[in-house]
RNA sequence: GGACAGGUGGCCGAGCGGUCAAUGGCAGCAGGCUGUAAACCUGCCGCUCCUUGCGAGCUACGGGGGUUCGAAUCCUCCCCUGUCCA
């Protein structure tokens, strides 16, 4: 690839970069040296859930490493043990050296389904942090002013909107910016959300006589919701760990618009086919409901493989369109020594969190039952909370419940 | 250290001695319509128990103590947040 095409295919997708010119030097440089580029991105130590919104950042990273760089997966260990810069008065308990590494094996597990192994490295910044003196530490303070500090817009908003700041917090971007200088690194990249401490990391390489990092800021994607960005606080998140069938299903419940920005910001699909098939559907000549099929399946794909992600899309054609039973339904077995209410049931399944809300959702009528069967399902809705299941007649037969969306098979032991 | 304003269910936000498990909005769950889309309509939305009833009990309005037959609501001490002053 010519440098003009490298920088295309690193800039796709990115919502900024700061500042091209660099980049393009950079990369011009490596080219000539044969040293690869350090590109970095920091994690949390606390989270190893990876979900579809840490993936944009990580194709990106995995574009850098189809160029033959480097990418430092940095696990902010350190960071994550003065506290937490959102959370209100949670004091982070401090996390053992023995749950960080299970965490990070927990992180490698996920992030290789996109990352190549061997040009990732996997680093934590308590490795510099730990050591570093207070006098150093108050060197690192000099080099940035409180008034820089607080233009951060979401300091900034927090200031007027006269919630607290915790002081320490305005050490985080500090903390960020310095791990780019202990690492040399040549390019970071984060979500939009983090513009300004990747910027200050510009800043505190040149104050340590660095060359300053390139910094490229991704878009941050819209949760299930369509509205707030993804993220497992917010529950709006489809974790690449899952099961298929339910990567699938949760992929199909977005809304269509949102479908665009999943297409754009996850699979390799140029931003001109984006805009094909979305006229596409615009005229008709392609039904939404099949395009987002096509989304589903393909990210189903990325994580699972294309076998697994075949096997979804038949399981969700078969319950939402045929409204039979899918083939791969989660199962249980149980055995039933004696008659067991259908709402303490439904709690062990967890279909439900509470015997409270299992028997009210009963007597709702959003519990269903199907028989056995395959092809000719009957759903027989069950809305007598006081309903039991008894050995007589449900010993040794195979059941399968309905709550909404969730199915589950039960088979009772004689 | 002082003055003032606040702390209510996942979030926002009413209530300011009883009828308050606490109005309303958002989010969420379920039903209907549909394409597990959007929009819209309906119900639910602390927990436990059963005799499933407009049932009983328990827990809840920052924390402790108090006044009262009775407190989210009054008093008091403490904690937390913000503003102003030092």
């Amino acid at each position: 690839m010519t440098i003009d095409e490298q920088l295309a295919y690193l800039t796709k997708g990115a919502e900024e970069t700061i500042r091209l010119e660099e980049l393009r030097a950079k990369l011009e440089r490596s080219a000539q040296t044969g040293q690869p580029l350090n590109v970095k991105a920091g994690f949390d130590p606390t989270a190893p859930d990876i979900h579809l919104g840490h993936t944009v950042l990580l194709r990106k990273l995995k574009h850098f490493q189809d160029l033959g760089h480097r990418v430092i997966f940095l696990i902010g260990d350190f960071t994550g043990l003065i506290g937490d810069p959102s959370g209100q008065n949670v004091t982070r308990k401090p996390m053992t050296p023995e749950e960080i590494s299970a965490n990070a094996e927990t992180y490698k597990a996920q992030v290789f389904k996109i990352l190549h192994p061997e040009k990732t490295v996997v680093d934590f910044n308590s490795r510099w942090f730990s050591r570093l003196s207070s006098r150093e530490w108050v060197n690192l303070c000099s080099k940035y002013t409180v008034a820089r500090m607080l233009e951060r817009d979401d300091f900034a908003k927090r200031m007027k909107e006269q919630r607290p700041i915790a002081l320490h917090e305005l050490l985080y971007p500090l903390v960020q910016g310095y791990d780019s200088v202990a690492l040399r690194a040549d390019v970071e990249l984060g979500g939009t959300d983090q513009k300004f401490n990747l910027l200050v990391g510009r800043t505190l390489q040149q104050e340590y006589g660095q060359e300053p990092q390139v910094i490229m800021t991704l878009p941050l994607l819209e949760g299930l919701d369509g509205v707030q960005k993804m993220s497992k606080s917010l529950g709006n998140y489809i974790g690449i760990n899952e099961p298929p069938s339910e990567i699938f299903g949760k992929v199909m419940s977005i809304s269509d618009e949102l479908m665009w920005r999943y297409f754009l910001l996850l699979t390799d699909l140029s931003p001109r086919e984006v805009e094909d098939l979305r006229a596409a559907v615009a005229a008709a000549r392609q039904h939404p409901l099949e395009v987002k099929k096509m989304l589903a399946y393909r990210l189903v794909a990325d994580f699972c493989g294309t076998e697994a992600a075949a096997q979804a899309r038949r399981s969700f054609e078969a319950q939402f369109q045929e409204d039979s039973v899918p083939a791969d339904l989660p199962s249980v077995t149980c055995s039933l020594p004696k008659a067991i209410r259908l709402s303490r049931l439904l709690v062990q399944l967890r279909l439900y969190p509470s015997n409270t809300e299992a028997q009210r959702k009963i007597k709702e009528g959003a519990v269903a039952m199907a028989r056995g069967g395959s092809s000719e399902v009957h759903w027989e809705k069950l809305t007598d909370p006081t309903m039991e299941l008894d050995p007589a007649t449900y010993g040794g037969r195979e059941i399968v419940l309905r709550s909404g969306r969730r199915l589950m098979k039960v088979s009772f032991l004689p």
